[in-house]
DNA sequence: GTAATCTCCGTACCTAGGTACGGAGTCAAG
DNA sequence: CTTGACTCCGTACCTAGGTACGGAGATTAC
């Protein structure tokens, strides 16, 4: 029955995110902005801190705004398969990066390696691996 | 002995760049402007080409232009102990980051999951997970 | 020697997701 | 009924790493 007594203050405090984030989101499409009654402010109820929380989690779910957007359309329909293929594609680009992520982190650990190992006042490896071009692997 | 013969878009051409990331890179300190011979066009050298790709590669290694520039101040003292030690503390970002996106990736994994084992008709369980709080786990 | 292409330089624009500012209107407490 | 806090609204600013534009000068090709 949510009455929509609360301020944009009290809103945004309720979903812990600043006042000016409610507003983005609202020009951003993801929330709406309830009619003031002739000459007054806007109330909001707990719907609207419901979908802020949605909207925050989905974030933290590595989900765009954009995506987000997408997902609050479809939200009250049935829509489990659309759900499911931006899941999936989302997933799908979590994995990539983490496969670049991995072959940098291994990179790096080289880079280290080389560095620990050198003789005092020879030239930084890592400086010189970064200055040669990549693959040069059989020079000799 | 680079006898500084190319012009700004042979340089970008020869380190496949743009002439205005050339140009953002000199703006930005990590490229200098050669002067101009009066009233005339600065000219580059190899040297400049081998610059260029100094930074593309160590991009390529997820540094970021700040540190790069940390990177070429270094260059050509023995500064192998910096070096490392900027190195490792990308190292340490790249694995805490790995871990988020692994977190990430156990997480989307469940919500596919559930919302292939959904019988046709019922709500979509992803969109229901994203609209009620996280670790609602003992609610029986 | 002139037309087409480049260079130079400053400035604005782009994505993503906000944050900050400022003036006018509104609300709540004293 | 005034004072201080809050709201509304548009707009500018922020990071990072560039990209785009436009006018004036330089260079190159024919």
């Amino acid at each position: 029955m949510t009455v929509n007594s609360m301020t944009i203050s009290r809103l945004a405090q309720a979903a812990d995110v600043h006042v000016e984030t409610v507003r983005y989101y609202q020009r951003r499409g993801l929330l709406s902005e309830p009619e003031r009654p002739m000459g007054s402010v806007r109330r909001y109820g707990s719907d609207d801190v419901g979908r802020l929380q949605f909207i925050r989690r989905a974030q933290a779910m590595g989900f765009s705004l954009d995506e987000i957007a997408g997902l609050l359309e479809v939200k009250g329909q049935r829509a489990c398969e659309e759900t499911r293929q931006l899941t999936e594609r989302k997933l799908a680009e979590v994995r990539r990066r983490l496969g670049e992520l991995r072959q940098l982190e291994a990179d790096l650990e080289h880079l280290v390696d080389e560095c620990r190992h050198v003789v005092t006042g020879a030239p930084c490896p890592t400086l010189d691996l970064l200055a040669q071009p990549a693959e040069k692997k059989n020079t000799g």
